[in-house]
DNA sequence: CTATTTGCAAAATGTTTGCAATCCG
DNA sequence: CGGATTGCAAACATTTTGCAAATAG
């Protein structure tokens, strides 16, 4: 726990050197963004917050997740059909999710090296493997199924 | 158009005998699926629809979608922040998104052969790369920007 | 001090649902 | 005819915004 207390106190520095104020609520998202490493949508970080500081409202953690992304600290992907989830930027890493049970799978940055490589040599674009999730089928539904996991394959 | 005709009646059928009516609206959507090749959103599909029968309302396209989409006849996406896109599940393919100027490239199937191989062998999931787009940046927007388009890169 | 940030409530966006009226088979 | 489907309006879920009050530096 203050094991990331350095961590977190030079995030509060980059946010002082771009001019931006540190706030109880700013503290407090901070302090939750590194107190667990999972993924965490705006209403669960928020009810973290909430739990120290009641008042903080929702639009305030959205708010300052916007700022933190911009600054490099934080990234957001979508991992399903509902609410955003955010981490560290600095613990990003791909998602495979399952799209009939929810599982989910995170996968090393590594595992999406060729696809980068080829999006670069072929389209010029320069991916971002962790933003959207890889929906899927995993092991235990493909069992279950005749439904293929991808419709024009084969 | 008429080209076209023997594939939209063909859908039309598999309504049918998946105990399903064919109505006006349902017509009129099917029709406006395979007139176009591109993806649409919702919105988009009912203004189309509604230039023909103008009190289809969207929850019925929606609700049409929905029914197609478990017939296997449509495949939606999500390409960015906003709305998904819908469009004929045999004409699935990916998706390369730029964050900052929102270009994309549609990119063919075998493009994710290799990561859905790898994605079978490491983790016994069977991925669609269709659902959700690949965001990165475009090579004409990462050379106006110093922000790489991997954040753990390098 | 004063510009930034906040809390609250309201708007915006995209999608889903309840229900009586309508339509397909 | 009778159940499936529709249109409408209202609900819903997530995120964004306007604005006056609070606060960091």
């Amino acid at each position: 726990m203050s094991l990331s207390g350095d961590e977190e106190e030079e995030v509060l520095s980059l946010l002082r050197s771009a001019g931006d104020r540190v706030t109880t609520p700013r503290r407090l998202l901070v302090r939750s963004l590194f107190e667990a490493a999972g993924h965490r949508t705006a209403e669960e970080l928020a009810a973290e917050i909430q739990a120290r500081a009641p008042d903080v409202s929702i639009s305030t953690v959205y708010r300052n997740l916007e700022e933190l992304e911009r600054l490099g600290v934080v990234t957001h992907s979508h991992l399903g059909h509902g609410p955003a989830s955010y981490h560290l930027a600095s613990a990003a890493h791909g998602h495979l999710v399952c799209r009939k049970c929810d599982a989910h799978v995170e996968i090393a940055e590594g595992f999406f090296a060729d696809l980068r490589r080829r999006a670069i040599a072929e389209f010029g674009f320069a991916i971002d493997p962790h933003h959207f999730a890889v929906i899927g089928l995993c092991a235990g539904c493909q069992a279950e199924t005749e439904d293929p996991g991808d419709i024009t394959a084969g």
